[in-house]
DNA sequence: CCGTTATATCGTTATATTACGATATAAATT
DNA sequence: AATTTATATCGTAATATAACGATATAACGG
């Protein structure tokens, strides 16, 4: 039961589901996630630790970045369905999609280094 | 997307999911649930609304008592996705087979008059 | 109509969640 | 080693959630 709240409770932020639906489209580090939402970095940072807590999303390591991507679900099988899912919905709401159409801009080399 | 939030909201409490998980067996007034769970009555009431306003559950009037039985999800996909996921899962968690074996003493005749 | 009964709403308190800025950590680069 | 850079964690304030008891509402039985 516990592992199902979690889940629930991480997909019950709008924050987190424009995550989820970025991340339906390519790896994205934090700094990329804090810049294409507008909230602040130390944000950005905790919704993907609730994401990642809840076997939604997972992270690896390069160097200096960080790199979020979609789990595959084998965590749960709530997980598995909400990732399954979240490919199509939502596709269809305005907020969506233009973080999705602004993708291309959010590039880590020129969003996060100054 | 805030529909989406509240389907994930309304899924989020451990009560609400029981609920759910007790309405797949049978229709159940509110003092049922009440009684069953073990909150208070106006508790129980305010959870039922959250579900209701979710579009996961729906309710039909009896005299003075009000039945609540699980939507078909026709409301939405995300209703009926988790409708239809939450059939299956949490089958083995120990609250809430306890909870199913001890819905047959939960008659509204019995538990609610006095 | 009057009381009873099942449910809903209100007011309040305790707890959880979310946001931010400030600071700490860790991996490069110089 | 010192500095820079990306990320994580901490402390705190604002808001949301969940619980309860008390009260209001609505439908039935007398």
């Amino acid at each position: 039961m516990k592992r199902f709240i979690k889940v629930m409770k991480a997909l019950s932020d709008p924050s987190r589901v424009k995550i989820m639906k970025m991340l339906q489209h390519r790896v994205m580090c934090v700094c990329e996630i804090h810049a294409s939402l507008g909230i602040a970095q130390s944000t950005a940072s905790k919704h993907l630790k609730i994401l990642e807590e809840a076997g939604l999303i997972i992270f690896y390591k390069d160097g200096l970045w960080v790199n979020y991507k979609l789990a595959d679900g084998s965590e749960s099988p709530y997980a598995a369905s909400l990732i399954g899912g979240l490919k199509h919905w939502l596709e269809n709401d305005p907020e969506i999609k233009e973080l999705i159409e602004r993708l291309p801009e959010i590039q880590r080399e020129i969003i996060c280094s100054r």
